[in-house]
DNA sequence: CACGCTATTGCACCCAGTGCAATAGCGTGC
DNA sequence: GCACGCTATTGCACTGGGTGCAATAGCGTG
């Protein structure tokens, strides 16, 4: 049984895991995410191969390390608004919390374009927005009137804005990051529950 | 450029894929996922291991390849519903498709669990899906009234309607099978769709 | 300063996936 | 029936991701 990390640890830990993150995504835009060798990237670390396997589950793990912290950051502030408010409207501002994080527009186009140029790599940001699922379904039950399905009912509403958001992203990649991307979230999110 | 297969080639070949993919997928369903080697896959089916990647592109595509075919197969049914008709019914009626795929409810279930399974697996089913929204858009797009982002709300509501099948299938999953999966879909599209 | 814990590393190994070149097997034209 | 050509199959060697293990280095604490 693992005994708890002493904070510092802990701190340093995570503060390395950042910037190997930081310096694989690098080198995957540079050469490609395929033509890249852990080799390659632990050597540009300083580190050995063997190492970044204690900090990343694997190759993937490296490049989309930074969805999952995502995914937490946009559950804690979902957990941290008011329970009486809407559902929809509860996650759009959880949402806002994606402009905040530190990265340039042009870091970010670099990021979702490594992401969309490559078959694993998609594969896994689609399972890493899945887990998403996992995270925001619970917090949005409360919100629900009583019912037997209100299970499926939170993780269906949970799936559909993260689908929504993710239409969105494609589209802000598309326009080369020119527009705001909640205004792309809430088109989407007004097309699919406009009645037909 | 490859030359157009002749059909008695072709259809052998898509003959052998689904037998070798069946093979695998009960070896996968017996042993797991990750405990099976390609090797024991090749032995099975009575063929070279080198031979295997002349069928399929990687161990994923063994267990996953009828994702793909279903994709397909509600695209074909999703053009034929009439040009008229609002585009959450006939995204309904196009996924009815699915309940006439010859598969017995245990072999579905079978199938699902080992999907669920596996990392790998959860990864490449969420990606074969995101696939199928590159299928559906278009077909749902000249249903939509004119908009200058009428490509992100078709691209929308596919992706939400996509996920309402996913969420009615873990529901599914989880009440064993038992009900309905398109009465589970129902439930989930009016949970993202009702006013709140 | 010495001890203990953990991080780091090297090494040997397994397995997925690929390029290449040899071969086997099938269908076609003669 | 026979020889030819095309493609499928296969073996082989190799790259690179990922893991288990055991030795070592380095940091924090008493």
């Amino acid at each position: 049984m693992p005994q708890k990390l002493t904070p510092l640890r802990e701190q340093t830990r995570s503060v390395v895991r950042s910037l190997l993150a930081r310096t694989a995504i690098d080198l995957f835009a540079a050469k490609g995410f395929d033509n890249t060798t852990l080799d390659e990237v632990a050597a540009a670390a300083g580190i050995s191969r063997r190492t970044l396997f204690n900090y990343f589950r694997n190759k993937e793990d490296l490049a989309l390390s930074s969805l999952s912290e995502q995914g937490d950051l946009i559950a804690a502030r979902l957990a941290e608004r008011p329970a009486d408010e809407d559902c929809w409207a509860a996650l759009r501002a959880a949402f806002q919390v994606l402009e905040e994080i530190d990265m340039t527009p042009e870091g970010r186009l670099e990021f979702i374009t490594l992401l969309f140029g490559n078959d694993s790599l998609r594969a896994g940001h689609a399972e890493k927005q899945a887990r998403w699922q996992d995270l925001f379904a619970p917090l949005i039950e409360p919100r629900l009137p009583a019912s037997d399905r209100r299970t499926l009912q939170a993780r269906a509403i949970a799936a559909a804005a993260i689908t929504c958001l993710q239409a969105a992203n494609e589209e802000w990649v598309r326009l080369g990051g020119k527009v705001d991307l909640l205004d792309l979230y809430d088109t989407a999110v007004q097309a699919i529950r406009r009645p037909t």
